[in-house]
RNA sequence: CGGGGUAUGGCGCAGUCUGGUAGCGCACCUGCUUUGGGAGCAGGGGGUCGGGGGUUCGAAUCCCUCUACCCCGACCA
């Protein structure tokens, strides 16, 4: 391509509202251009590295035997109704109604259409298992869109969904899907962890999120030192404590501690840790009434562990204050478990505790001394809390580190939810009906694009991993307008290398050789081939690739075979 | 939705407190010079100061109101 028309709008400063460093590089690089909160418009530059991106995952999906469809992007309520989903998604779900009141939704993710086109061909266990997938755009009213095309409302995914007869088949594909993934992310040239993880709103069990490791992660990853145990902060377990609670050697005692409402404030005015304060949350029951949930004062709860538990009301949902006071006479701040009524559940670490420090049940009122067992009944105990640095890892190999992560990949198992609330069924080689067992998983494409970003710029601009690059070759004149010979040798260069199918792009713009230089970096073309009066009367090029501290000359003869070869490694 | 902030030419900003009819840098157009790391000089074009209402002789500036956008928290590929 031409610059001259291929318009790369770059531009010299950094937008104002673009707080991360792959947002400010995608606008500056003139890859994209806001429309309105967390909605892009994609310009020629851009497009041709989300193509890169969506061809990289075509062939993965294609060598796994799935099957690429294209499914409407507005799917009908009644769908939605089937599988309850209409009632659960929340304001996430973009709904609205046609010219004739009927009510749709722009889907945010496709187990519903794909679930009902499957439920319509499939009849019989011969015609599985089969993976379908899909690379569309999909749209979720985030509640925040932010650091643009990582969260944005509309983006693209691709998702694909498997369909099985048992759970050994679904496990199968499974497996390949996982291994498909790690196939994509390494082509693309991303630095990632494959994570356990929790499997949300979507439903299912087993569940491995794929994460690019990135200080700007929205993700909290957490990694064992010396296994490779990795998971979700939000799914890492916290091991009980192997020390046992130590015997009381402190009394009961009531203190007045006026204005004391955080656990560091009280932890200092009592002149004790935080780690020997307790912390009450009162949350919502499934019964209707509340239940105390007990943590360490220098730990934070966990909300999806506790949502998880027998009683306590999914999701999770913290008392009204009115109810708190109601319930134990206090505000929050001062609430404890000594003497309440309600149902308390303790986090491993908070229950062996002795002699620590809870609210009192009244204002500006905390107990000192207190002591499970002795003046309140044992708790029951769970793992309610997330895991921090330096917690032993739970599979018992080495100790907790925790980094951040951007969630690129996420797949599932999702059994019979979909299925079964929508009634998608195969007879078997008994001729009886059976409920199809279903896996999904799903690849942030647009989202790849900034995560890549993140993991490789530099202070002049991104510097593309191969198999993402929206050019491979820069070819930059110098003083074509001068010189009739640059000129002539730059475009036959570049007419050579196109013919030789390496996609390259000639600055044709009669710019200031500094101009072009920066543009090209900006846009991280991998490798920059400079035509100039310097270098021809010696024969040569030059040639500079993008992570190159100094540029290195090229017989014009040769300029080919060592352009092929420094891309193809 | 709660808290904080912003809105002035394509981009980045000043001017607002203390009302007097809009300015700077970059970008853009023309000409000349220049040309191996974001050129210089000269000339030029472009802004209902987010919208509406009010106060005033006069509003970017003061008051009311609406909207959009950004940041911090709860949601997710």
């Amino acid at each position: 391509m031409r610059v001259s028309r291929f318009p790369i709008p770059t531009l010299k400063e950094t937008p104002a509202d673009a707080e991360i460093v792959s947002h400010q590089l995608m606008l500056r690089a003139g890859m994209i251009r806001k429309l309105a909160s967390g909605l892009y418009s994609w310009l020629p530059l851009g497009v041709r590295v989300l193509r890169n991106v969506e061809r990289v995952v075509r062939q993965e999906m294609e060598r796994i035997d799935a099957a690429e469809v294209f499914l409407p992007a507005v799917q009908p309520a009644e769908l939605w109704q089937e599988s309850q989903r209409w009632e659960q998604y929340g304001p996430e779900l973009l709904r609205f109604k046609d010219r004739h009141e009927r009510d749709f939704c722009f889907g945010p993710t496709h187990e519903e259409v794909i679930t009902d086109l499957v439920r319509g061909e499939i009849k019989s266990y011969r015609q599985l298992p089969v993976t379908y997938y899909q690379i569309q755009t999909k749209f979720r009213d985030e509640i925040r869109p932010r650091f643009g095309i990582m969260r944005a409302r509309e983006f693209i995914m691709k998702d694909a969904y498997s369909f099985h007869t048992n759970p050994a088949s679904l496990q199968e594909t499974y497996d390949r899907m996982y291994q498909a993934y790690v196939a994509v992310f390494t082509r693309l040239g991303l630095g990632f962890r494959a994570v356990l993880a929790d499997s949300g709103s979507i439903g299912g069990h087993t569940s491995h999120e794929f994460h690019v490791l990135a200080d700007s992660g929205e993700d909290a990853i957490a990694f064992s030192d010396s296994s490779d145990y990795a998971a979700n902060v939000e799914l890492a377990e916290a091991a009980a404590p192997v020390e046992p609670r130590p015997a009381p050697t402190e009394s009961i005692n009531t203190v007045d501690t006026p204005g004391q409402h955080t656990m560091e404030a009280l932890a200092s005015f009592m002149g004790v840790p935080t780690s020997r304060c307790l912390k009450t949350l009162l949350v919502k029951g499934e019964a209707g009434g509340l239940i105390a949930l007990c943590l360490r004062g220098d730990h934070h709860l966990n909300e999806i562990k506790a949502e998880k538990l027998s009683g306590v009301l999914s999701p999770l949902t913290l008392a009204e204050d009115a109810d708190i006071r109601a319930a134990t006479g206090a505000g929050v701040g001062s609430i404890g478990p000594v003497g309440l009524e309600v149902p308390v559940i303790a986090d491993r670490a908070a229950a062996v505790l002795a002699d620590f420090v809870c609210g009192a049940n009244q204002d500006d009122r905390h107990l000192s001394g207190v002591n499970w067992g002795r003046d309140l009944a044992e708790p029951q105990v769970e793992d309610l809390r997330n895991v921090v640095e330096g917690d032993p890892s739970p599979d018992g190999d080495g100790h907790i580190a925790i980094r951040r992560g951007i969630e690129v990949g996420h797949i599932f198992q999702l059994g019979t939810k979909y299925s079964e609330a929508m009634e998608a069924t195969v007879l078997d080689e008994d001729g009886k009906s059976c409920l199809v067992t279903m896996g999904c998983y799903g690849i942030g494409v647009t989202r790849i694009i900034a995560a890549a970003i993140e993991q490789n710029h530099d202070d002049r601009g991104i510097a593309w991993p191969a198999a993402m690059a929206p050019f491979q070759v820069a070819v930059l004149p110098l003083n074509a307008a001068r010189s009739e010979r640059v000129r002539q040798a730059a475009e036959s260069v570049y007419a050579a290398l196109s013919a030789a199918g390496i996609d390259t792009l000639i600055d044709d713009r009669g710019l200031r050789p500094g101009v072009m230089f920066a543009d090209m970096e900006l846009i991280g073309i991998p490798h920059r081939l400079v035509v100039g009066e310097r270098g021809l009367d010696q024969g040569m090029f030059e040639y500079k690739g993008r992570q190159d501290a100094e540029p290195t000359l090229v017989p014009q003869s040769d300029i080919i075979d060592f352009l092929q070869q420094r891309i193809a490694h």
